[in-house]
Formats: structure tokens, sequence, C-alpha cells
DNA sequence: ATGAAAGCGCTAACAA
DNA sequence: TTGTTAGCGCTTTCAT
């Protein structure tokens, strides 16, 4: 017989199965979370009746009594332009689920992008449909933030560690990277090196900053550091025609991001300056910007991928009941190209 | 009195908020649901332990009685690189989420990088923790399309409309746009107007080739169409020197997609041909590469966000029991530049 | 090794 | 208008 209408048949249970093996409900129960102490011939029957139903277990039903649910949650709380056009976040999700994936665990993404989905997203996690949380930039003192710490759940923050108190959190390691970029440029031979600095309200923007004033040490020069307030092409170029008005010798220039750097080789170029002869320049985030630049931009790789996973791991552990890891920094291989 | 360990305080249900509010449970959930018959004094007393005691619904519990869960799947099932890079994909998220917030349901997005993901995922729809799908990218006898049917789970298709039997689906207009933008060529004085064709074996490769060819009509000459294999800046540039070769006195190209049109433009100016004078060239999606080529490329933007909403309108809809819509083609405005 | 039975936290049907 | 009660589908003692 065929049917064209979707029957709402009636999905089985555990009884059903239970019916159809000839077991009861606990046995079948036993098998299905792979307990011990469950006869061969009763395993097998429940199998087949498993099969032959088509039996899956209803995990609303499950979670209400085991008070869990096997699945993480990770909360996406960025602008709009962020969440579209950052491809770390794409694959910071990537990790985290290859990760929990391999727990057995779901992940399932959440997308704060209004006050309302906020509040309905506080009550989702009170919810106990999800056991832990991963957090992809936390608003201070953010209601999640707070639905978060006062329910005790598990969670662990990714790229802001500012005012969360002392939760878990994982970030790429801005300052040493920065650090290095900066301690190569002088080991090449710059002698003025400089900075455009960007959003020193964020912690990638200070660090970053904190990292180029580390490898300087003593010769650091604050006239050679320009404060500028976006990521932005054209903060670049405003940035570095500062620089070369105030410090017409500069001979390296460390942008805080490829953005940046690309908007200040512009204006190198435009001062007739070649790069990397004259200045040698590199970005941070590895992003389209550096293969597009001519010359190809040297700069820091953002290994979100692993940021992703040491995030799932983290909330894996606070799950097992292991000791917080505190915070973890990923260290951040670094490309040279063609522009340093 | 202070504490440091974050206490495993049990959470209150809705037997302690009766208790406090010295009412039946039943009151209780009457309140929650907002349900009339309920006096001023109770409904107040209610509210009042609410708050004191911090109580949220548990949703499992919930789920299980009602049979539905007020949270809709969005499973995105695409290779690495698309999910990292293709911005599309972030608007749909928005799109939807900001539609399903409004009806109070949760979104929830969920990876399918994996067969084992596949198969927690098949699992997971099942569990009856999700009401509906919007699904990104189905694949042909991919077994959650396969789960989603046998299931008769309310869902939708955004993107690849081949393979799902008469399921719902949401897609933009590839077709009209392409017949559009032909048309505009040729109606700005373009004599010989080619295309270079890509990803034939998608919807969204096919339906733009055979928008040109809508256009064209009784004009239509296939030695002007190069099909290449991928959307990309290498196959744009190779399917570019081929119509030149073939049809050296070509005047207008229509490129699948912008990464097409910006390795054409490179090709068309090593051949010493100048765009939009001697060249007009049109690309599609409105994406990065539109600003960055010289001259600005005119394209097709993708109203992504848009395709977001419609595919959520479309679950609820269908949650409503209401008759499907079918199949939904988004319009794509055109943006007019200096290429063409 | 297995069955019976008690609940997880909530809603909904039924009385009152 | 309200309280009582019976489940939703599953796990988990506690007997046996």
């Amino acid at each position: 017989m065929m049917w064209h209408m979707t029957e709402v048949k009636r999905r089985a249970t555990v009884k059903d199965v239970a019916l159809q093996a000839g077991v009861s409900r606990g046995t079948v129960s036993r098998v299905l979370n792979g307990q011990p102490y469950v006869s061969i011939e009763a395993r097998d029957a429940v199998d087949q009746a498993i099969a032959n139903l088509g039996f899956v277990p209803n995990r609303a039903a499950r979670s209400l009594v085991t008070q869990n649910s096997q699945s993480i949650g990770l909360i996406v709380h960025e602008p709009h332009s962020v969440f579209v056009e950052d491809p770390n976040i794409g694959s910071i999700l990537l990790g985290a689920n290859a990760v929990l994936s391999d727990a057995d665990y779901q992940l399932s993404c959440l997308i704060a992008d209004s006050q309302r989905d906020i509040e309905r997203l506080s009550r989702y996690l009170n919810g106990g449909l999800i056991d832990g949380v991963i957090v992809v930039s936390a608003r201070v003192a953010d209601p999640i933030t707070r639905a978060i710490s006062t329910l005790g759940l598990p969670a662990v923050y990714v790229g802001h560690p500012r005012d969360i108190g002392n939760a878990d959190f994982v970030s790429i390691d801005n300052r040493s990277a920065a650090r290095e970029v900066t301690s190569r440029l002088v080991a090449t031979g710059r002698k003025r090196v400089g900075m455009i600095a960007a959003a020193l309200d964020r912690d990638s923007g200070s660090d970053r900053l904190a990292g180029f004033v580390d490898a300087l040490g003593a010769r650091f020069e604050p006239q050679l550091v320009e404060n500028v307030p976006l990521y932005s092409y054209a903060d670049g170029q405003a940035g570095m025609k500062a620089l070369l008005e105030r410090s017409p010798d500069i001979d390296g220039v460390f942008a805080a991001n490829d953005a940046l750097a690309a908007g200040a080789i512009e204006v190198l170029k435009g001062a007739g300056r070649e790069v990397p002869r004259d200045v040698g320049i590199v970005g941070f985030d590895d992003s389209a910007w550096a293969t597009r630049c001519v010359p190809a931009l040297s700069t820091v790789h953002q290994p979100a991928i692993e940021v992703g996973r040491a995030a799932a791991s983290s909330v894996l552990a606070q799950l097992r009941g292991e000791p917080s890891a505190g915070g973890t920094l990923i260290s951040c291989p670094i490309v040279w190209r063609d522009s340093a």
C-alpha cells in the first residue's frame, strides 16, 4: 500500500520495544546504555526490536531523569559584521564541533543578536537542555554571563578574557605573537620600528601593543606608536600617515591587523617608499588581505580551529569534574611572506 | 556571608514555587503559560515566588509532555572552506534567527562535518529536542535528509533544491538574476555577450547559465559560453582566455560569480582590453571581490538575510499546520558599479 | 540477570 | 477559579 501524506505515526517508546522483545522496560534501558548484566539473548531480542521499530530514545525524557543532555551550547554574541565576515568564528565552530563530536556531544550554536535573544537564551540555558557553554565574546555585565555564573553552568569564554572573573577562557596569545614579530623586525636590521595599534579597548588590541613594547624594551619610543580606533583599512592609512609625518625615518611597522597593514602599504607606496626594501611591514590575522596585498603580507596566523578545540576540551574537562584549566593561550605561527 | 565554591544548589521546581506561593502546581503551571482563570492574587503570589526562587521551568520536562520544544535546528552541511569563508551562511543564520526569535523559538545551529556528525545528528533530530529544521545544503541520499523525511519533521531546504522530493525550499532566484544581467548587457549596446559558466552540477551554476540563455534567445551562440569547474579566480582566468581566443570580438561577459569575474578582468587587462570600455563584465554574489576589483564590479547581490527569514517563516508555517509554501525564490537586486 | 515500581519536572484533563 | 491526578518516556533503585 502507498501513502501520500506523511503519517503522524506515534514514535516507538521503550515500552514498545520491551513488548516486542518480550522483556521489561528496565532491560531495554540497560541495553540502551550498554550496561552489564544483560543476557545475550535479551540483548539480541532488544536490538532486534529496536531495529524493527526504528526506535530512537527520546532525549527530552532521558535528560529529564539524568539531568544532562549531552549537548553543549556555543553562544555567539558578536555584531553582525563580525559574524558574517570573520572567518575565525567559523573555524572556532568547526574546531569545537570536532572535539565534542568525538566525545559524543552535540554542539548547538546559539545566536545572541538582540535583547530579546539574550533574554530567551538566558532562559534556554536554565532549561536543562544544555550541559555547558562556550561563549564567543562575552560582554561586560551581560545577562548571559550572569545567567551562566549564577547557574554554575560549566563554561569557557573565547576571545575576550576580561570581566569574566576567574572563569576559564581560551584565547590566542596576542602578546607573544606581537613580541615575536617585533623582535624579528629588529633582528632583520630595522632601526626604527613603529606600530599601528588599534582597538585598545579590546584585549586583542592592548595585548598586541604590550607585546610590541615588550620586544623593544629600552629602545621603545612612544612617538613610534600610533593608536587608531578600528581594525580597518582606512585607519591603517591614517595611522601610517601620522607615523610617516612624525618619524620620516621609520623603517619597520607592525600593524595590529592585516587590514591596517594593507592601508599602511598603500600610503607607503604613495609616499614613494618601497616595501619591504625601505620599510618592512607585518600584519596580524593571516586573512584574505594578506595574500592580496602587493607585496604579500607577512603576518600572524590565528589558529582558530585550535581555539575551538581547546574551548571544547575545557568544557568537557569541567563536565568530568576535573580541576579548571584556568586560561589557555594558543600560540600563533607567524607566516613570513614578502612584506618583511 | 560569602561563599567560594559554586554551590550545586538544587534548582527550584514548580513544586517549590507552588509551596511558597501557597497554591497548587496546576495553578503555577497556568501562570507560567499565561492561561486564563487565575485570580489576580494567585498570579501575584506565584510571580513573587518565581522571582524569589529564581525559578526557570525545565524545558526537558515541558518538552516531554507537550511534545514540542520551541526550538528549530539549522543544519549546516557544507565543506570546511565554504563554511569558513562564505559570508552568506552567516547572513542566513542571522535572518532565520531574527524571525524565529520573534516567534519565541530558539534557533540552534548544528554542524554536519563528518560521518559521525551525520549519524549523531540523525539521532538528535529524532530525540524530540527540535520541532523543525532548516537544512543548508542537503546532500543526495543524505542520512539526515532521510531521517527528516521518515520522521515527518517540518523542514525547509536552503540552496540546493534538487533531490529533496517535494519538500519546501528557499533559494535565490539565480535564473531571473542571470536573465536580467544579460539583458542589461545587451541593452547597453554589447553585441557579443559571452558567459563564464561554472559548477554546472549545482543548481546555482546551471540556473545562472539557463538565465543567460533565456535572455539571449535566438541570438544565443554556444561558442560564447565557456564552462569551468569551480567558482574560482583561477577558473575565471582560464575561462576568459578561452573565450578571448575563440571570439576575439567579445564585448560583454557574464561571469557566474565574482571570483570568476575578477580573474576574467585580470586576463582582459593582460590582453590590452579596457573594462568596461572594450568589454563589459558582470559578476554574481556581491562579495568582497566586487569592491576590490578595479574597476569595481557590477554584480548580483544575494539577499542572504532574506533567504534565512523566508526559510524560518516556512518552518514556522509548517508548524502551524499551514499548507506548504512549496518553493520560494528570492529575487536578487543587481548592483551596477563600474565594470558594466 | 531481570522485573516492578518510583520518580525526573512539567502540563492538562477532570473534579470540585 | 482552583486542586488533584495521571501521565509524557526514560532511568534507576530494589527486590527477586
